[in-house]
DNA sequence: CCTTTAAATTGACATTTATCAATGAGAAGA
DNA sequence: TCTTCTCATTGATAAATGTCAATTTAAAGG
């Protein structure tokens, strides 16, 4: 139910039609994995979304539409520079995108990222 | 694209109708954050696949079907406690399952979880 | 039993990560 | 210009993570 989409980058299962009591468990697979490269790029989104934090963050910018980074610490319950920390994680990995005005930093979700 | 259904578990945008001027930029917020412990919970299951070796090893298992665990070494490139440790560490999340018969242990992907 | 084989566990170590206090940089207003 | 305010950066520290060598556990087969 919660990873669908990654799958769908990852090669598609083979039915293997040989022999299976001649094919001890430990000869060499006939699937190549993933490359490193493109593990790589994947593993950073996943690492966006794998702290709790970043988490809640995100749901709070995904229900409020836009959300001031001040206004992020007391709900998150986190000092300025750690929102700053996620917010910065979060943004690399494509997944909010900032925008500046006067003082402030405005967050909002990229939709194209997380639907 | 890649995140859609973890957005799901997310509280709903709501639309603000509050007059924009008076509401200062750290005024606080109108929506509540997920739950700490669902995030917790999700945090996890990202926790898992935040690991090129790991996505790496599940692109294997879903593309073999059924793989087993001395199998996986070598295309992974990594010892075989290393990869009792990855196994255990997607296995804890869900994602794959595994079943010993004789000496060795197979795994395959959990559709449900990986669908 | 004893040996062999596959996997799990333990212990150690280097790297990464989450966090905050202190400081720096840029914008707005008096 | 001077002060205030918001955010980013730096530095430090504790905790978590990935890795492997060594050991233990468990299953098969003499």
């Amino acid at each position: 139910m919660f990873v669908n989409s990654i799958m769908k980058t990852m090669s598609h299962p083979k039915t293997i039609t040989i022999d299976e009591n001649v094919v001890s468990c430990c000869s060499p697979l006939t699937a190549i994995a993933m490359s490193e490269v493109e593990a790589g790029d994947i593993a950073q989104i996943f690492g966006a979304l794998s702290d709790p934090v970043r988490l809640r963050m995100l749901s709070l910018v995904a229900a409020e539409g836009e959300v001031c980074s001040c206004a992020l610490e007391e709900p998150l319950g986190k000092s300025q520079p750690t929102i700053s920390h996620h917010t910065r994680i979060l943004a690399e990995a494509g997944l909010i995108i900032g925008e500046k005005r006067g003082r402030w930093m405005w967050w909002r979700i990229v939709p194209e990222r997380l639907g």
